[in-house]
DNA sequence: TGCCTTTAGAGTCAGATCGACCATAAAGGG
DNA sequence: CCCTTTATGGTCGATCTGACTCTAAAGGCA
């Protein structure tokens, strides 16, 4: 809002102000998006992002962990990870008035079915694969967040957001190799995972959790740390030097 | 905008979309903000980054480039890189009225003058360090701003981005360091440098530049790379492993 | 009980990479 | 004609990486 001529006149154009969530998490091994079915025009039957308009006394972020809340009936949205991917104010993008939309990308561990609805006209857990061409410009959103996510695995301890308050470094390594989906070696994974300080630690107790078959894994904490130093590249897909 | 009930109720709301701009450079080896001084309330008198509101027909980075044009008098505001940063959106961060300001960061080369003002009382470049308290929350938008530049330094080929069309790996050294504000071994920067494909490419004629002493430098241009791999990660300046 | 399979986790090793250097080339200034 | 300055090429040891092997500890099944 720089010291614009017209101050007033833009200001009272009507803009609707949205918060749009691409809510993201891990089952049985593959990315699933949540979805809500659109009972309303414009596009009603449709499958979009959950989200809606952001209140006059709350923050874009204040709107969608509400948005949240009602999708998803969890209780303790105020802890986790919401990361603000963008803005997206095209001109047309909702065919009915102007609406500038704040996407937000969430990361949860292991997700409760949505209660049918709420609002919407019903809510589901999609696969990212699968979900298909959906209202607006909602496919663009979601594939931003899945780059931004994928990124982020890279620099940042946004890993262990996927996962729940202990897991095995199984469980984590699942994160990274569905995101990016790419498999990783096991043993590299471990090393690099330890070698940064504060981004897991270890349960001091002899916890051990039973998956199935196979060793017990030790688990693990999200550490204290924030970014990971070394970054933990993920494996060159494409035009890599060598 | 999800199948929300009170669509209409919200949408009309009286929310302000502004479209504010980090637009940053270097000079005399020093990062720069242009910054304009508010001729109107609120906050008349004090600087402040630029922008204005976004009109009904533009998107917001149509209406980002189009205040760049204005504040700094460029003619080819098309070509340069616009970096959406995040949204602001907390209420009463305008004491007026409700405005949500979507913020961008510029990277400009040789920057021009700006002429005078404009919409402004006027309009200057700062160095960074000297940019004192800004008006509303614009002091947090030109940290975020710089820090996500930085950020993008390591990972991407945005350094180009504040160099002129030729330069020397020299004068690209020097935006990192001026970014990151550490030093850098100059052939270590440079082996990373030209061992990155499409990063930069030689101009391939004799080319050279007389910045002033010393044996002149070979001249580059960008290339046609986007990102960099691996990353040109800067020194850790605190807790590494090791 | 005794394999076999499965998963966790430790260790090895050659090649790539990195940071810290040193050396040389090519300009201008005295 | 040296000296300073800057560009650019090269070396070397420490570190990191990726590919791999090996062992430990569980359950399944005969």
């Amino acid at each position: 809002m720089g010291a614009v001529p017209g101050y007033d006149k833009y200001a009272f154009e009507p803009f609707g102000v949205a918060a749009d969530l691409a809510v993201l998490t891990i089952r049985a091994g593959r990315l699933h998006v949540l979805l809500v079915e659109r009972g309303q025009e414009p596009c009603a039957g449709r499958w979009a992002l959950p989200g809606g308009f952001v209140r006059p006394e709350e923050s874009a972020e204040d709107a969608a962990r509400r948005e949240l809340a009602e999708e998803t009936g969890l209780a303790d949205v105020s802890g986790l990870h919401l990361e603000q991917l963008r803005t997206y104010s095209d001109p047309g993008r909702d065919p009915r008035m102007r609406v500038v939309s704040v996407a937000f990308a969430a990361l949860l561990p292991d997700p409760p079915e949505p209660h049918g609805g709420g609002d919407a006209a019903q809510a589901r857990w999609l696969p990212y694969d699968a979900a298909g061409p959906l209202a607006f410009d909602h496919d663009r959103i979601l594939a931003d967040a899945r780059d931004r996510v994928g990124a982020k695995l890279e620099y940042s301890c946004l890993a262990t957001a996927f996962c729940p308050p202990e897991f095995t470094l199984g469980e984590l390594q699942q994160v990274y190799e569905t995101v990016w989906g790419t498999a990783l070696d096991r043993p590299n994974f471990r090393r690099k995972v330890l070698a940064t300080p504060g981004f897991v630690e270890p349960v001091p107790g002899a916890a051990r959790l039973t998956g199935g078959r196979g060793k017990p894994a030790a688990l693990y904490r999200a550490g204290s740390a924030t970014a990971l130093h070394p970054p933990l590249l993920r494996p060159a897909t494409e035009g890599r030097p060598s």
